[in-house]
DNA sequence: GCTGCGTGTTCCCTATAGGAAACTTTTTCC
DNA sequence: GGAAAAAGTTTCCTATAGGGAACACGCAGC
């Protein structure tokens, strides 16, 4: 793949931008119409300004980490994909779980995900572990929701996992189940120690 | 006498400041280092400037996202946990809780095969858990194949995985891989007790 | 000592990210 | 329809990201 000159002179101000900018635009927009909401609210809630939002959203600019960051984190959008582009198909694994402390779980507010492949290009399925903080009692005004299905496995730990149309499910080692992830659900831990949990997402 | 101004921006003061940018920049030095390559071949290899790097480590700077993606992606590091799992949604309710154990087996003489959710209709994941024999040593002149992808994860027991295009790969508990299994594949266990798979297949 | 070389840092400059405000478009009233 | 409000875009400006080159430091061998 070719580099991409950084630093191309005098060229039309959207002559040539960003090769996969496209879809981080699109991913942002559509997150923060999933919220319902505004441009302005959105900006403000991530601390950014209004029209920055914009051209972020229509791939007029080339946002800084920081932005981005703080946008993740406001539309609760978790995308391991934004860092991976081409991708090596084949067979791709993970050694056992990354103990903790090496640096790269950063953990929201109450989870702490690890993908469980390098490249998810070409791949339709998103395996992650997620870490759920113990005694992490949410209240679920704000549903997770995002359209496909998903398939839950509890590894340790007793969990409950609340849905918006069902009765909570308590659960624990070796436990799975099966739903619909475009219905509000969400997962709180309520052992002592925190919660580890196998996903496999399917969008769509 | 003037008045005090009140903050007429709605940012707040400190808005501007990262958090974490302490972390990020030991995060790639770290990891750079990890991998044994200098400022200027990590920064060729991710296609920035030396320069840049540099100031990225001693955060010194405030790196676009596309350049920290770009670094992400050469030094192999991990998704920061900001950012996990694509985010998209949509409601529709429809129920399938199947708690593991309700689900059919299937015996083979190699594997037994355990359904993790009751009914299959409306599911385009297929998960379930093999059980694979101990000292299982089959010849793979026949492949397993279907069309379309697999997720594995290692329980317990050890295994080994053969497909038609790689190398062997040895795998213990908490290991996973994904794979395309229109790929001929097979799994063989190499522990004393048999071993203990969870697999999510999606057809296709 | 000096010279070369490899590694990392600092300086300087241009292109541009990001914010506030002006402007345009869309929606919501009547 | 029109007016007002809300949502989104573009303009303009300043601060700075990012790259190249100069610089600094370390460490060989002579």
């Amino acid at each position: 793949m070719e580099p991409i000159s950084l630093d191309e002179t005098g060229l039309g101000p959207e002559a040539a931008e960003a090769p996969d900018g496209e879809i981080l635009g699109k991913m942002i927009r559509d997150a923060r119409k999933e919220k319902g909401l505004t441009l302005e609210e959105a900006a403000k809630a991530a601390a950014i300004g209004r029209s920055t939002l914009s051209k972020i959203e229509n791939n007029q600019t080339r946002p800084s980490f920081e932005i981005i960051r703080r946008l993740m984190q406001t539309l609760e959008l978790e995308t391991p994909q934004l860092f991976v582009q081409s991708g090596q198909s084949g067979v791709t694994g993970r050694r056992d779980f990354t103990p903790s402390g090496s640096g790269e779980h950063k953990k929201t507010s109450t989870y702490d995900h690890e993908l469980l492949c390098s490249d998810l290009t070409s791949k339709r399925m998103v395996p992650y572990i997620s870490t759920i903080k113990a005694r992490d009692v949410t209240e679920f005004d704000n549903w997770v929701r995002h359209q496909g299905e998903e398939f839950m496995f509890v590894l340790s730990g007793e969990v409950i996992l609340y849905t918006e149309h069902y009765r909570p499910l308590r659960m624990g080692p070796g436990d799975s189940v099966y739903y619909d992830s475009g219905m509000g659900h969400g997962c709180v831990s309520t052992s002592v120690e925190d919660a580890r949990v196998l996903w496999v997402s399917l969008e769509g």
